[in-house]
DNA sequence: GAGGAATTGGGACATATGTCCTAAAAATAA
DNA sequence: TTATTTTTAGGACATATGTCCCAATTCCTC
């Protein structure tokens, strides 16, 4: 994590995120003092399974990736952020273990929160404990219907999804490309399915035209149909 | 909805579950005011989708299912609650669409609150709203892992789980028996899965010897396998 | 009780996905 | 560069699950 010294970034992203109004209008000087821009590197943890956590983080750009940690060691993703969001809403309520990993997918900043001087504060505000409590109902929301997802959806359609959402935009020969670069490996363990199946299932999409094996990653040479597969999961 | 006109017995399952720690110690006075103990019957609805709530509930005694609609109208599963729980917490904060179909799974009881005289207060209760906060967080944790355990357990875990959890006690020539009652279409659709598939499972637990088809339903007879297979889930 | 509707039971076959194994290719270390 | 490890590619086969059908049974209505 990587403070950056930009108080002007920080008062535009307050503005267009309206952040004011997630806090009492009272209290909300106190917390505007301890707040600052930080950039996470692409692969950086924001946070890590069993550390307690230290900031609450305003995303506003960039892309994080959140996955959960399973009894048998594996991960299962969750989660996208690619607008606007909170980090930390589960693991500041969540006493019993913060079982989430948060990852950036790629350079992503976030407006940090420090919870040292602001906890009792943020503990004692009725609006911001309504916007969490909405925050966390939305997402309890969001997290059942992905888990029907789960079962009415093949692994095509999951990873279709998964590729729109991990791609990343490149240039060649002038034109940009979104080509995945993600391990398969480990694509297949967030994906819940074997490196069989999902190899498989990518030569599917090759045989289709839709995606391109390239030196670097898989190119994708349709992206509507891509999103035509992937009925707007982990989004 | 049966209002149980029976003070005394509000009281013991106030002190029981602690209902005080949960607002703000001022505020509670005005709502133990209109609190008052109800009875669902089995099968009766609690909260229906698309419908204003006007209550949240103190969940107390008996046992109740809660699943989402999909949009393609089905359907499923997402938890029971079997002991002490508060209901309403999710379609309280979640304004855009109330979407849980929650249904008494045997006759229950519930602590009343109605929020037509007491939103306002709830709204400015940090204590209350923290509650919240802290209970949905915990649901969104259980409903991330079980999202995962729909991708990585069979049918076969799946159905022991749900015959375990909606099952019911009943007398047979004197000995204590499980009964699962549910009709069959009602749970292949409930559990994700075709009626074809269902039907081959519960052969398949015929054939081991941990159920049984009698009249008015299958009666488990070993309850311990049933429970080894099922590994802790919607519970 | 007769007739129709809903529920239960199951055969046949297709598809999705997992497991096991092996080989080629690429990355990394020595 | 060569040796070693990791990643990618894929064959063969088993299992889980879905779809389509139809028959038997039970339930409900008249």
């Amino acid at each position: 994590m990587e403070f950056m010294d930009n108080r002007d970034k920080i008062y535009y992203y307050m503005k267009r995120f309206r952040l004011k109004e997630f806090f009492r209008p009272d209290y909300y000087p106190e917390y505007l003092k301890y707040m600052s821009l930080v950039k996470f590197s692409k692969g950086e943890y924001i946070y890590k399974q069993k550390e307690n956590i230290q900031y609450i983080y305003f995303f506003v750009e960039g892309r994080i990736k959140v996955c959960s940690l399973l009894s048998n060691g594996k991960r299962q993703l969750l989660y996208f952020y690619t607008k606007f969001g909170i980090l930390g809403d589960l693991e500041l309520f969540n006493k019993s273990n913060p079982y989430t990993l948060i990852q950036a997918a790629q350079d992503s900043y976030c407006i940090a929160l420090p919870l040292a001087y602001t906890k009792h504060l943020l503990y004692d505000d009725p609006i911001f404990l309504r916007q969490m409590a909405e925050l966390l109902a939305q997402k309890l929301c969001n997290s059942s219907s992905n888990s029907s997802l789960n079962i009415y959806y093949s692994l095509e359609n999951r990873l279709c999804a998964y590729i729109l959402a991990s791609a990343e935009k490149g240039l060649e020969h002038e034109k940009e490309v979104l080509i995945f670069k993600e391990g398969l490996s480990e694509t297949a363990e967030i994906l819940g399915t074997s490196y069989r199946h999902l190899h498989r299932t990518l030569k599917e999409l090759k045989e289709k035209g839709i995606i391109e094996k390239g030196k670097g990653g898989y190119r994708v040479l349709d992206p509507d149909q891509l999103m035509r597969l992937s009925s707007d999961q982990y989004m």
